[in-house]
RNA sequence: UGGGGUGUCGCCAAGCGGUAAGGCACGGGACUUUGACUCCCGCAUGCGUAGGUUCAAAUCCUGCCACCCCAGCCA
């Protein structure tokens, strides 16, 4: 490497005081932070933004990844707030889960916690001075009379004849809109600007509008609320916010954006940015099909563990290390993209790795009778809490005469490539004995009740001194103080990639599949008593954690959070 | 046929005129007391397309094509 000149040579590359880019916004702030920057010499500020009218997804994590990360990168700050204002549509109800949801992945807005509603009166005098500026007018046709006058994508829309009414008389009315003069709908607050413009967004758009919905917040104070376009803008005015990031539906919104703090003489001149949002492969994510699968009850509610929501991957059992380092690596660009579902899972599985304790347990149980082990004796192995991390330290299970194995551990008969059970076959019990497979009972049916075999007393700890190698390895239980538990095994929601295809109605792409509840699951005695939140490594079979809602103490009911990777079956298709 | 965007490997994504990073997925191999993990190897003579400028183009210019968003008193 040359240029050794320019950075001590024993310095990382990022470790000057000039910022790295990490995607084309972080260049662009690069660049608003430069000497004669639009934000030279100013710390920069972000904010998340929901609207409280839902649970928040995957998606809205790449957003809060996004802002929180931007801000923390340039040492800036990043507010949250509710979107609230549209009362007919939003709740308090979401606040909570907002605030739980973002803080679970790791995030603190500190005291800078705001609601929309909070600048009801700034935005109304905001309002006022527009009127007075003849920016904006009271227009008195109805929203189907606005609907036709907008024009179409090819043809100019026409003007409202209030279009030109005295500043005074606009400003008189807005006054009575607010005392509460007029119905709903009667009339609204518009921004004059340009009907023939290219861009909808620009044909004089609606401002304000009457409703007489009860707020959240501020009750019945209020019967006219602000338009997206016009209190978004002031709200980043009003935080401070230098740089506000948003979806790339909004890209033309932003000359209206940009309109409304020209106009306005707010205390910032905050620059909007978008970006591409997520979609996921094998799932829905749009708050209507959302709510279509939770209303109709074809999921557990907004938490069911096969949804797409913070509150579904965190009762999966995602973490929100996962998360956050599966929505910093998807990137962030501009082209609309579809993130492989599988990736997600790569996250988690990465993650658990190096932090789930593993322990063993079955789900398919079937007796394995050790034949010349004595009966009634009973020993005990220390077994590694994490190979990855020896630190975790050990625990200690119990062995003896009957355990319980896997049923798909054990077959009749050899068959290429497979190396488990069959009569005749060796495998390693883990960290306990080398057995040898001797045959099976069946019963009537032909159904095989217990699988036999003999120990090898010198293999104690699952060693072979005399060298000869075990090629397969197997889970067990001690049938003894083994306690039983459901295990329910995901699957994607979806079975096609993309559920939202035109060609049919996403609800017909469901995976009947996507959930299997296994019951009389056999778990090792450490497992006892067990709480939420833990996670778990079940050995050989995938990581997983107990469920939230549904597992008891003496009554534990697991989730599978993800398999493990798995080449044998794979091999196998 | 208006306006705004986007097109680099199956999926994400670097690249910012000097001769195509990385991750996921996939295939092969090594290792293995988890068929896991880890580690190797492979995976775009090519950057939507056609021209042009240049010693040199994914990067600059022009035309074309494809896809996404916009006609809520939703956000």
């Amino acid at each position: 490497m040359s240029d050794v000149n320019s950075r001590p040579a024993d310095l990382p590359a990022d470790a000057t005081n000039e910022p790295v880019a990490g995607h084309f916004i972080h260049d662009e702030i690069i660049r608003d932070l430069a000497a004669g920057g639009r934000f030279a010499g100013q710390q920069v500020h972000t904010r998340f933004p929901p609207e409280p009218n839902g649970y928040l997804h995957i998606g809205h994590a790449k957003a809060i990844v996004i802002n929180f990360s931007t801000a923390e990168k340039f040492q800036g700050l990043c507010n949250l707030r509710m979107d609230d204002t549209n009362p007919s549509k939003e709740d308090t109800e979401y606040v909570d889960s907002i605030k739980e949801d973002i803080h679970w992945l790791g995030y603190d807005w500190e005291d800078r916690f705001y609601y929309a509603s909070d600048y009801f009166p700034q935005m109304y005098e905001f309002a006022c001075r527009l009127i007075e500026k003849n920016l904006a007018y009271v227009c008195e046709l109805t929203s189907e009379q606005i609907r036709q006058t907008r024009g179409t994508l090819t043809t100019p829309g026409s003007e409202s004849p209030w279009r030109d009414r005295p500043a005074a008389e606009s400003l008189d009315l807005f006054h009575r809109m607010r005392a509460g003069e007029f119905p709903d709908g009667a009339m609204t607050l518009r921004a004059r600007i340009d009907m023939s413009s290219g861009n909808m967004n620009m044909r004089d758009p609606v401002i304000y509008r009457i409703s007489r919905a009860n707020h959240h917040r501020t009750g019945d104070r209020w019967c006219i609320y602000p338009m997206y376009d016009f209190a978004h803008p002031i709200e980043d005015a009003m935080e401070g916010i230098t740089h506000s990031l948003c979806s790339l539906e909004f890209e033309d919104h932003r000359p209206l954006y940009d309109w409304i703090i020209d106009h306005i003489d707010g205390p910032a001149r905050p620059r909007q940015i978008e970006f591409a949002r997520l979609n996921l492969t094998h799932t829905v994510m749009s708050k209507r099909r959302l709510r279509y699968l939770v209303e109709e009850k074809i999921v557990d509610g907004w938490d069911d563990p096969r949804l797409p929501t913070l509150s579904g991957l965190r009762r999966r059992g995602f973490t929100p290390a996962s998360v956050r380092s599966f929505c910093e690596r998807i990137g962030v660009s501009k082209v609309n993209s579809t993130v492989d579902y599988a990736f997600l899972e790569h996250c988690l599985r990465e993650d658990l790795n190096s932090t789930a304790q593993r322990v063993m347990a079955v789900i398919d149980p079937i007796r394995l009778i050790i034949d010349n082990y004595p009966e009634g004796k009973s020993e005990t192995f220390e077994i590694e809490n994490n190979p990855e991390s020896p630190e975790d330290g050990t625990r200690t299970v119990t062995f003896s005469r009957e355990l319980w194995i896997e049923r798909d551990d054990f077959r009749e008969e050899k068959f290429k490539g497979y190396f488990r059970l069959f009569p005749g076959q060796e495998v390693r019990l883990k960290t306990a004995y080398v057995i040898r497979c001797t045959g099976c009972d069946k019963d009537e049916q032909g159904q095989i009740t217990a699988v036999h075999a003999e120990y090898d007393p010198a293999t104690r700890g699952g060693n072979t001194p005399d060298g000869r190698r075990i090629k397969g390895t197997i889970h067990w239980v001690d049938t003894l103080n083994a306690i039983p538990a459901e295990v329910r095994l995901y699957d994607n929601l979806f079975s096609a990639a993309d559920p939202d295809d035109s060609e049919s109605q996403f609800i017909e792409h469901l995976n009947p599949e996507s959930l299997t509840v296994r019951t009389g699951c056999q778990v090792e005695a450490s497992l006892a008593g067990l709480t939420p939140p833990k996670a778990f490594q079940f050995l050989r079979l995938g990581y997983f954690c107990l469920d939230s809602k549904d597992s008891r103490p003496d009554q534990l009911v697991f989730n599978r959070s993800v398999s493990l990777r798995d080449s044998w079956s794979r091999s196998q298709k």
